[in-house]
DNA sequence: CTGAAAGCGCTTACAG
DNA sequence: CTGAAAGCGCTTACAG
């Protein structure tokens, strides 16, 4: 029982062991236990051995502070998340994505800071805080849009950053690409084969990049083979989805397969046509762009397109290390694979 | 057009705007620079408001690492989530509950760091990790287990820690209460007023605690009110949930009623029930624990407990900036509400 | 190979 | 009200 009554709990109470500790206790400058635990020549073998040694004794760790301050890099990436209310629908995607990233990033030491913004103006603040904090030494970008205002700011500050599903290139930019034209093919031509010639795409957010790519690729793949397509916008609000498959089956022509662009939209879907008393597949083929496990519990299971979120993940945390380091980092190759389940069969 | 052909792109090329520079043109010291843009007394109104005017023109901005240096706080939480595969099932409850807290921060100009984890130890190399480095002056513990090991190494370090769903309190860690009795109570009244006496839980995973609780309060509900209840382990992963539900229907006495307790396993329930041709809720009534929008739009609706998450995250956050600060931040108070819908009715 | 010193950008006593 | 200086914990030329 000492008498610190009323004292108030202070995280920082245990002073803090600096090199100069370290130095004291090893008979050396502060100089040399900063070259000593660098790993940096200057000091002979022995008095290194003896510097290490009296750091793990002490439990010294650098101030990051500090090494900030003389201007070491952060080791740290960047990574803003949009709107919760809005991703619902990518949730299981984001949960891929990040796990690849981190994998490549812890491997070379390398961690990720993430931030949820509610939009992307608040998106844009948070990236000119981090750089203006040198919290980060580069950033990762989601869902391009056409004339991005994220990229216009991040590359007038020359800031290294990397955009997953993006094209433009600079010193401090980069690609990675994401074959959203590809896959939305995989999808046509596994219907198509099926013999479905009336296709509805109930289609994502229309200021999404990638939502326009896949729409043209739909329709050259339409047009191309003589398929009649049809586009609806579906948004990432699942009631939207309700509506545009209500209305599609309602059409005197109605679509004998319907490809939506989440896998809560086909849900949604799935659900509206079980309402309407339409068999699935044998009315209707549905399709999901993401496949999740509840593809793969619901009933019937649904055919999905399993676009390795993982894989792109590492790609992207690749890409970064390698515009940091200005070195080659190994590829993996990303595929995207249509999983073949009970929602889609031939057209009666 | 320079001579700098060959230049490296370095994001450190502006030269920074340091107080050095702003006193400078202002004609004062450096130290009446500090005083003037922190608010503090020691200078005179019409200095202040020079200073402040260079600052602004110069677009100085604070160095976060020497305040860090000279010990101000990082104003920052830390989270860490567990592994992406185990909390898919909760992945709804991470968005809203992410999205209070970081309204509540903001308020204050607090910020949010995520990180993702492997596994435990991960999370706790994490926790160390920002302590040291003072990224963080508390951090949200989500998910408590019984003797939970990262309890014990944030309590050695005198950290601030807000513990959501546990019980313990100390100078340095506070609990933020999680009514998990009540809201299985909640549930068994709702199927019991419907006239079930046969109710079976198919639980998550049994290391967590909450998941303990939901236990004792299934039990003692039934005992007390004279309900056949069973319980069986279902875990995150829906296949489990899968082999559960098939298992508690080919009982000779199977149950009326099941509560699952996620929304991803009671999509896998469903579906299981479906597959079976067990009609629900003609023959069998189900509960999901957690509401999502998949609930809405499944076929038939699910009945859900609904948590309000996000109301949950921002009491987290007023408990940890209260810790923090040693004074009372609002409270809004959390209420869970089970959500009636098609998937519960009478037994017949 | 080692020591002494300057400096990173800020804050904070301490004199005037 | 203002100025000059020390110090936070590190790194890095520069002498010896």
């Amino acid at each position: 029982m000492t008498g610190d009554h009323g004292a108030v709990a202070d995280p920082r109470r245990r002073k803090r062991v600096t090199i100069a500790d370290i130095a004291e206790r090893a008979g050396v400058t502060s100089g040399a236990v900063s070259i000593a635990v660098n790993g940096k020549r200057g000091v002979s073998d022995a008095t290194r051995a003896r510097i290490l040694e009296v750091a793990k004794e002490l439990h010294w760790r650098p101030s990051h502070a500090a090494q900030t301050l003389m201007g070491k890099n952060a080791e740290t990436i960047g990574l803003v998340l949009s709107r919760p209310e809005e991703v619902i629908g990518e949730e299981i995607f984001f949960a891929k994505f990040i796990a690849g990233v981190q994998s490549v990033l812890s491997e070379r030491g390398y961690s990720l800071q993430l931030q949820m913004a509610a939009d992307i103006a608040a998106e844009i603040a948070i990236h000119e805080n981090w750089i203006a904090d040198g919290r980060v030494d580069g950033v990762l970008v989601l869902d391009p849009r056409a004339e991005d205002p994220r990229l216009k700011v991040l590359a007038a500050l020359g800031h290294p950053t990397i955009v997953v599903g993006g094209e433009t290139e600079s010193d401090t930019l980069r690609s990675v690409h994401v074959d959203n034209a590809g896959s939305m093919r995989l999808i046509m031509q596994h219907l198509f084969d099926l013999g479905h010639t009336r296709i509805a795409y109930v289609s994502g957010d229309q200021s999404f990049w990638h939502t326009q790519q896949r729409m043209d690729a739909f329709s050259a793949f339409c047009i191309d083979n003589g398929v009649w397509g049809q586009t609806i916008a579906g948004n990432f609000d699942p009631s939207l989805a309700k509506d545009a498959t209500r209305r599609l089956l309602a059409s005197p022509q109605p679509p004998t397969a319907l490809v939506y662009d989440s896998d809560v939209m086909a849900i949604a879907g799935i659900s509206t046509l079980s309402g309407l008393g339409v068999a699935v597949p044998a009315d209707v083929s549905v399709v999901s762009w993401e496949d999740s496990t509840t593809c793969q519990v619901l009933h019937p299971t649904l055919t999905a397109l399993n676009r390795d979120a993982v894989t792109l993940g590492k790609i992207a945390a690749a890409e970064m290390l390698q515009l940091l380091a200005h070195e080659p980092v190994e590829h993996p190759p990303v595929h995207a694979a249509i999983v073949h389940r009970e929602s889609t069969a031939a057209p009666r």
